[in-house]
DNA sequence: ACTATATTGTTCGATATCGAACTAAATGGA
DNA sequence: TCCATTTAGTTCGATATCGAACAATATAGT
């Protein structure tokens, strides 16, 4: 492996890393009752994929560990967006259903995020959103299949 | 802005988080001495940029609060793997330099990571990463920009 | 030169993150 | 059935992250 090609994929993991954490704060900016980015991304994922979805799922789909979602559905859950119950074919588990007020706070929140990704959309097009994701879902499934 | 390109972004930046997310835990697999990722990437910025930078372009660099910076500096301190001077021509501020020790932990652990991404590498293409980048650059450059 | 403003870095407190250890329930052999 | 192993989720403790407030120094405007 050449010192090159380390480089070049160090740099790859460079500017993903920045851009994560530059989107983060963008976007934590606009988030009311102190909600964080996690805690958006879960509501956000309840209504894409459905809710009723048990954590581990949630972990699983966030790649987080089970204990930091522990912390974000708790804090979803004092806000009063989600609503935890037993899961009645798992007693060990449980299920995430999003509550009004959680899909209140997701829908306002993402209107005033409107102008934001218009911004964005002015000089990234969704053109080139949608030819560069295919990379990066194949790089995601990559490292999450030699996660072990 | 119809919904359907604000999932667009919204995926894209989910996809990104999330390749940050498993990139930074496979990565701290390799560290020792209790390294996070934060230190080890300014160990990188050192060498590959120059030392000799001072906190704040270091904050500047990986767009994290200084705040942070200072943390993540105080750790490379402590474990020896940089010196912090005084800056002479501005003493409010200092300059970092990276010590033997820090260059040896660097190439170690480089050296460690190998594998990793030559299986990465047969995954995803050097090729395919240049391709990539420069769409990410400009992402994050945008950011950056929008960030005020 | 003088003063207002900006910049650098720190400390502090609140919160986020996560690994280890744990409990409870499910599963898979014998 | 019984017991070993696996899985879901929590608690706990250590550390990371970051905003606010601060002190020291630099810069800009007059």
């Amino acid at each position: 492996m050449p010192d090159q090609n380390t480089r070049l994929y160090f740099e790859l993991f460079n500017e993903i890393g920045i851009i994560a954490q530059l989107n983060r704060a963008a976007l934590e900016q606009h988030l009311t009752d102190g909600m964080v980015l996690p805690q958006f991304s879960v509501l956000n994922h309840l209504i894409r994929v459905q809710d009723g979805r048990t954590p581990q799922e949630l972990a699983s789909a966030f790649q987080v560990p089970k204990t930091s979602m522990t912390h974000t559905l708790q804090g979803l859950e004092k806000a009063g967006f989600v609503d935890v119950r037993a899961n009645e074919k798992d007693k060990r588990s449980k299920r995430i259903w999003i509550t009004d007020a959680g899909r209140t706070f997701r829908e306002k929140s993402i209107a005033s995020l409107g102008p934001e990704i218009k911004e964005i959309a002015a000089a990234i097009t969704p053109k080139q959103v949608e030819d560069a994701l295919p990379f990066l879902c194949a790089l995601r499934e990559h490292l999450d299949k030699a996660r072990d």
